[in-house]
DNA sequence: CTGTTAGCGCATTCAC
DNA sequence: GTGAATGCGCTAACAG
């Protein structure tokens, strides 16, 4: 009934040899003669014959594939790193298990079991937080754990990230060189680190070098939603903020198009510089200023790293921050 | 040295049973006196046990994950999809092995021979064209294949998508009503179905009956890139064109985005109507007009329908066409 | 260089 | 209801 598949033994019966041997010229096995190596490679092509990766991986303990947590696909941002991730991961020969979590506490420890029930051989988190659950699940698993884009404040596993406390920094530095006082800060959860941490103090430090005080009136938390920051400018008008620091590219789309949808003039009334320099920021009118995350490398890199890890080579350096700079597009002067 | 995984047979050990019957609790037969099953689950919970998947996928010759091949999930449209196909995948107890093609033939068979190696119980396939030889794939493997937002001239396989035909007849109607008498239709590649066929039609059929007759001259074709729309303007131009039909969001925002940057009215001068409805329509300024697809639902579907035939259920019908309408938003008159 | 022998961890008859 | 025995398809020593 079920069309039978063909197994190694098959192969090796058809070429007069051991399954050994055919499996060690599926691997790619040095130790084995020229011709013999020649005649069950006919027979493989011959029986069209597959390894089932299934077995090999019981057999091995190595499924060559690894698990990735994103908490939104549709997320330019993550999907631009879950690029990076699989052309390394495809060039490494590994599989991806992509896996949305919403940021949910309770899915992200879900699928981190199943994850680990499949025996992928390496897991790349995103996501801007780390819950203690999820951290003591990372530290028990024996297998090896990257961050992509996410930081975490005990650094036990890879990560890789830009940094951003200087980078919003300089962006802060920049808007009060032109003159700015009410600089807003926008941002997704504060309770993230790389919100609540990182980049506000990257935020306060170059107001603090500037002689000015801060303001948390002009810290605005919001989730990281395009329709969130496009209801913004109302709150932002009524703090009469001139410029503004935002932390997502859909987010600062959105912050954008609610000022312009006030006939606010931009850059002219109000300057903008947006974060992860996603392909967004150059399609929106004007076009976005922003820092330039190299986003596909994020993802390439970290993916890298999971080889390693993977293979145990030594690494070493578990935290990889990758540079940044800041592109100014058309929401800021000059 | 490595950490010891604890089996089935621990458990069975531990819990003075035999691991037949660890097995039934772990897989919810009923077959198990109420006490057992709970000292059993004691057990588990105890040693912290989780069933290895592969082991089972071994023996059970069911994996419960699948392929989703797609062109690039760096792109709105098929992150979409895929957000869809992976939501209700969790719910089945699936889980994605997502992988990039880049709509390159041997990359894509590449892909499908290891996904079919890892013996994946059914394939989710994204791409405007189907290649003979991934036809011929389909046809050979067992595996259930389901088409998402694809269609191919031969269908063999399931499908799910919308009446493109139809819906681009709309938008070309509503265009020769209000007046418009050169309207671009700018596509990626006529060689693929959905725009060469499909679209192409609903296009050609609304204006023979109005009795515009058809100018090849008016025919856009393109790659699915946002460049390569914000690059048309000077060709749109030259043809006089004054309304477009556009096959992708991407490119549709760029063809916006290029026209306005020299200083074109939409839609007083020029309007547009896009094919995707994703959310980059909303995110523009002026907002695109657009056709709207339930994206998300089509990925959904798909995935529903996938489970199905995995599940050799009786399917009525392999190709469901979902419905469709059209927003009219900021780059259409009225 | 090649064959034999054991499992990998679990699902699944088939008895009891 | 429960246990013992097989085998899924392949890798990995271990001989020879």
């Amino acid at each position: 009934m079920e069309k039978q598949t063909i197994t190694i033994y098959d192969v090796a019966r058809e070429a007069n040899v051991s399954m050994a041997t055919v499996s060690r010229v599926v691997n790619g096995n040095p130790n084995v003669k020229p011709v013999t190596r020649k005649k069950v490679l006919e027979v493989i092509d011959r029986l069209d014959y597959r390894p089932n990766a299934v077995a090999r991986g019981l057999a091995s303990k190595k499924t060559t594939t690894v698990g990735v947590i994103v908490p939104d696909v549709t997320n330019v941002y993550f999907s631009s790193l879950a690029r990076g991730i699989d052309d390394i991961a495809t060039m490494y020969k590994y599989n991806i298990i992509l896996a949305n979590s919403d940021q949910n506490n309770q899915k992200e420890v879900q699928v981190l079991n199943t994850l680990l029930a499949k025996q992928v051989d390496g897991i790349i988190y995103m996501g801007y937080t780390i819950s203690d659950e999820m951290r003591a699940e990372f530290s028990r698993a024996k297998t090896p754990v990257v961050l992509a884009g996410s930081v975490d404040t005990d650094e036990q596993v890879g990560n890789v990230n830009i940094n951003y406390e200087e980078a919003t920094n300089e962006v802060i530095q920049y808007f009060i060189k032109k003159g700015h006082q009410k600089i807003a800060f926008i941002s997704g959860p504060q309770s993230e680190p790389i919100n609540g941490i990182y980049r506000l103090n990257g935020y306060k430090k170059a107001l603090k070098d500037a002689g000015i005080s801060f303001d948390s009136g002009l810290v605005f938390e919001t989730d990281y939603s395009y329709q969130s920051g496009e209801k913004l400018w109302g709150e932002l008008a009524s703090a009469g903020v001139t410029a503004a620091f935002v932390g997502d590219d859909e987010l600062a789309v959105g912050v954008k198009n609610g000022a312009i949808d006030h006939q606010v003039n931009i850059p002219e009334d109000f300057e903008i510089i947006s974060s992860n320099n996603s392909k967004l920021t150059e399609m929106a009118r004007p076009k976005l200023s922003s820092i330039t995350q190299p986003l596909y490398d994020i993802g390439a890199v970290s993916m890298r790293l999971l080889t390693k890890l993977m293979n145990k080579e030594e690494v070493e350096e578990k935290t990889v921050i990758l540079p940044h700079s800041i592109a100014y597009r058309g929401t800021t002067k000059d």
